[in-house]
DNA sequence: TAAATGTATAATGTCGACATTATGCCAGCG
DNA sequence: CGCTGGCATAATGTCGACATTATACATTTA
């Protein structure tokens, strides 16, 4: 594979984190400096730099004088980061709750009512995307920079087991009704109910995870 | 300057960290790879790891092509780390509210009579030592992996305002009865109260190092 | 005089090589 | 037969140099 142009780093940390959803690099493989250099026809340098970033995402863990090797993310560490997800974006929703206004709630309740449909038509990169967009609209409404941050660390890993089990975890009229019942708390107004229910849901979501890794 | 050995970076990375303590490195300045390896006797590749993992921790931003400079912290970003800081410590505490036992509550009641004390007498230095103990002693019982790596990166970062202001935040007594007030509600279980309590804690204080920073 | 352009300087991005250290294998010994 | 220790291999850690790019300054032109 030959890379064009634009600061090498982030096209290899791209090249790996596909790699990793690709399942070619699995979990407590060591990750060699020179392989990479050679498939990439470049030089170790920006390779370690881009390592040095995936070992500060979390996806890779970095032993000194060793090298590194892609996470292994025990039961309890997957649940770990759905509750802190979960934390973040309770805050999240709760702090920003006065500025949805009816166009935000109606896009939301949309999006909601695609996800059953792509569920039950098993479309699931399709579910997968609105996923995503779902819950970045919800952030929209954050100020908090320091908290939107965390998150989009949070997500990096997270999506890698999103991507593997998500799509499975709940059936499709759940999927539409967990979501529609947040954006009904939403309406409301209720930010004290809104931020645990967020918190619950990742709750649940994380053990079903856990669950699904297991039969793996 | 002469390092002695144990992979340069982690010294590096001190150094710097250092500098900005002693405000020798200020808010805005660029930082050069060559300077700091010729001050330090080394070559720019483990400078430029540190720099990384500084960029990571939000205590540099870095402009691609151009280089790493001091991060500027708008007076809402300073804010926005503080809530950030009280909704990880708040959820912590909440989490694991019911293994802390006498000891515990007794050995943080100490904690805050002695922070008195050093506010009292102006040792500043002991009060932000025994300060982080005390938040540290809080974290202890939080068995959420992910939720203190975050409050870790987050300390970094805020420790350096710590440094500046907090000392004169808050006047002694107040310093012992807010963390007093912390005591008793973990002493009497109510999860719900000590988060909203921490958080609001944070709220507070990030509005005075604001103010304190804007004196500046 | 002010704006635009070209040039010089110096920084970052990348490279290839060397030094150092971890790991697996094999021989020697108890 | 199992264990210990040294050796070979191959990876990471570090280095110095070159290529590329951003920035400041001088020069030209309207």
């Amino acid at each position: 594979m030959v890379i064009e142009r634009a600061t090498y780093k982030d096209h290899v940390i791209k090249y790996i984190y596909n790699g990793m959803q690709e399942n070619r690099y699995k979990a407590g493989d060591k990750i060699l400096e020179s392989h990479l250099a050679k498939e990439l026809g470049i030089s170790r340098a920006p390779i370690r730099e881009a390592l040095a970033d995936l070992v500060r995402s979390g996806l890779l863990e970095y032993r000194p004088q060793v090298g590194n090797f892609v996470a292994i993310l025990t039961p309890q560490e997957i649940i770990d980061s759905y509750v802190a997800r979960g934390v973040l974006e309770g805050f999240a929703v709760a702090q920003g709750i006065n500025n949805f206004d009816g166009d935000d709630l109606q896009r939301l309740e949309d999006m909601a009512r695609k996800m059953e449909d792509y569920a039950q038509k098993g479309k699931r990169k399709a579910l997968i995307d609105i996923g995503q967009k779902f819950h970045e609209e919800l952030f929209s409404h954050c100020t908090n920079s320091q908290v939107v941050l965390f998150t989009e660390q949070l997500s990096l890993k997270l999506h890698l087991l999103f991507y593997k089990h998500w799509a499975r975890v709940y059936a499709p009229e759940e999927i539409r009704d967990r979501h529609l019942e947040i954006i009904d708390v939403i309406r409301k107004g209720d930010s004290v109910k809104v931020e645990m229910m967020i918190r619950n849901h990742y709750i649940d979501t994380g053990h079903k995870v856990v669950e699904q890794e297991r039969k793996t």
